[in-house]
DNA sequence: TTAGGGATTGTCT
DNA sequence: GACAATCCCTAAA
């Protein structure tokens, strides 16, 4: 197994969030195995981002587990949909993360058609790729990095990446202005995507 | 092709 | 009872 060195998610989460990019996800559940690129991402700053869901250092069952370390990921459910963070930073004093809400599938594809009940826009979106690689708040909300279920691996590299307004947080004033959403420039599995996608998918 | 609104479910106050 | 880091269908240009 080719391991990836994730000590780049201890401590500058806005920069950790880019180097996910072109990585690869996959996961082995109920037998199966699917996987994809990381095309889009958006980086959560904890204690001071008013778009966080631990801002000001807010804690309840929903969100406890994103106070945990670098190396776990964070599940949430909402609107009957799941959400997939992975965490950064070294201790509880950093409860923050980063929102993967789009991946390129390369492996299993078919599975993620018969999960998602579709052929189309199967990983452009957040909710939506949760729910293609079969991942869930119940079974993997907390649980560690590259085990037998869900692990990273070097993957592709992106040709530019596009820092934009996060999606979904307009009620959070200030916030709403930061660039901490990030994606491959011509790649269509990303949410809202417009126009045609680059040649090569925006991959080197 | 794009914009708008209803659906839907667990969690918080 | 209200809200949410969403999704999907419909309507109109």
């Amino acid at each position: 197994m080719n391991s990836v060195d994730f000590s780049f998610l201890k401590t500058d989460t806005a920069a950790a969030a880019k180097q996910l990019l072109g990585m690869e996800i996959i996961t082995h559940i109920d037998g199966v195995t699917t996987g994809g690129y990381i095309t889009e991402v958006e980086a959560y700053l904890g204690l001071n981002d008013k778009a966080s869901h631990t801002y000001g250092g807010k804690k309840t069952k929903k969100n406890e587990m994103m106070y945990r370390t670098y190396g776990h990921i964070y599940v949430y459910s909402m609107h009957g949909h799941h959400c997939m963070n992975i965490l950064t930073g070294e201790s509880e004093e950093t409860p923050e993360g980063i929102l993967i809400r789009g991946i390129e599938p390369s492996i299993g594809i078919d599975i993620m058609k018969k999960r998602r009940g579709r052929d189309t826009h199967l990983t452009d979106g957040p909710g939506k790729l949760t729910q293609s690689i079969g991942i869930n708040r119940i079974d993997h909300n907390g649980m560690t990095l590259n085990n037998n279920v869900f692990s990273i691996r070097a993957g592709k590299t992106p040709k530019n990446i596009l820092p934009t307004k996060r999606i979904g947080i307009d009620s959070k004033e200030e916030a709403v202005d930061y660039l901490y959403r990030f994606i491959v420039e011509g790649n269509p599995n990303v949410s809202r995507f417009k126009g045609r996608p680059a040649e090569d998918y925006g991959w080197k």
